[in-house]
DNA sequence: GTCTATATTGGGATAGAC
DNA sequence: GTCTATCCCAATATAGAC
């Protein structure tokens, strides 16, 4: 994102995270164009003139505030080291944990705003995507070649698809209603059913055993 | 959508219809926020308060428009009868027609404006979310429930499930990119390839034969 | 660098004539 | 029902003092 570049002096000013904090809440719990400027400069404790010293422009302020965010979120999907189980536990760990990540207030809202004002900010777009769901994408695929090289994943298994797959039908099944913002929340049951779900479908077409049922059930 | 509520008389009137349809336009090329009552008057040739005597707002005007755009779309997916052929080859077929039904630019525009403007109008969300995923998965497990019934989907497979993981490995692979509007357009050999990959998935999860390589190939 | 105060524009909604 | 003309407010951006 180009409309970050900063003297480097005046990048870490104290005014200048408050803002940027400031401008991550409202833009994240209201969206862009229900944010004045007004209420930023009010939040952060700043006057209008300030903030406009740090930032050219609304939209570069939520272009900075944009890929804040998404690399801050992108750190705390920790995939870590859940290949001590057998394939089909370890997939509904991992499916259970990337649901989590997904319905995480700060993620879906992300994910709206990438979305809805996509179009007008063309950076922002390529900006989230590169930072967030491409990003998470490549995590997941050498988690699956990582399985691949444990032979759990069939010999002729494509890593990367099984990992979009896998990602897809964990979004799919209850993303949607919580990006739309329509109750109920899903439950527990139902988070780990799902995740049980797609963990089920990935084993069958990409686990290295042929297609008898798992041993952990 | 309680908002569309309107004399019977004047609900086919032209200058109504001149309206849905110029707004329609417009709300779908530039999102709800960019585009302005007076925009709308000018593309639909009235005056801005003829336009306020049909709607009684710029919100309401809106959820009519998407009322409006998502039961016509849906009458474009057609499922047919694509039943008359093996499992593999009729999921490709299907998925297929599915992905170039959510690559369309007006069903591509809705969904994003759904999502963008779903938290600030929850009825616009709802009647988006029933009218359009909702049904359209309903129609996807009927036709998996078709299969089932010929015996072509395992005893115990659950056909809304598996429309459910088929949309979504279908959606997931493409149409995130195609949202935020990144370039490149996929191509007509990888959306075959994408379509083929999720039947092929679909197939080894649900498919009646256990896992063996199907016989068209 | 930071403030207060203000210029300016754009757009949602309405009044009143026909 | 339809138009023209207008009100009014909100919000971006800036001018000028300290």
């Amino acid at each position: 994102m180009s409309a970050t570049a900063c003297p480097a002096e005046t990048y870490r000013s104290p005014k200048r995270a408050a803002v940027l904090d400031a401008a991550g809440k409202l833009f994240l719990d209201n969206g862009y164009a229900a944010v004045s400027m007004d209420a930023v400069a009010r939040q952060a404790g700043v006057s209008k003139a300030t903030l406009y010293a740090y930032f050219t422009s609304k939209e570069a302020l939520f272009a900075a505030v944009v890929a804040n965010r998404c690399t801050a979120m992108a750190e705390t999907l920790e995939l870590a080291a859940v290949h001590d189980a057998p394939l089909d536990l370890a997939l509904r760990r991992l499916g259970r944990h990337l649901l989590d990540f997904f319905l995480a207030p700060q993620v879906v809202t992300m994910f709206r705003i990438a979305l809805g004002e996509g179009t007008r900010f063309p950076d922002l777009a390529r900006a989230y995507y590169a930072a967030g769901p491409l990003a998470g994408r490549d995590r997941v695929t050498a988690w699956m070649e990582e399985e691949k090289r444990r032979f759990r994943l069939r010999a002729d298994a494509d890593p990367r698809l099984a990992a979009e797959h896998f990602i897809s039908m964990l979004r799919g099944t209850v993303l949607l209603r919580g990006a739309l913002g329509i109750p109920p929340t899903p439950s527990e049951a139902e988070l780990d059913a799902a995740a049980a779900a797609a963990a089920e479908v990935i084993r069958r077409a990409y686990g290295a055993e042929s297609g008898a049922e798992p041993a952990t059930r």
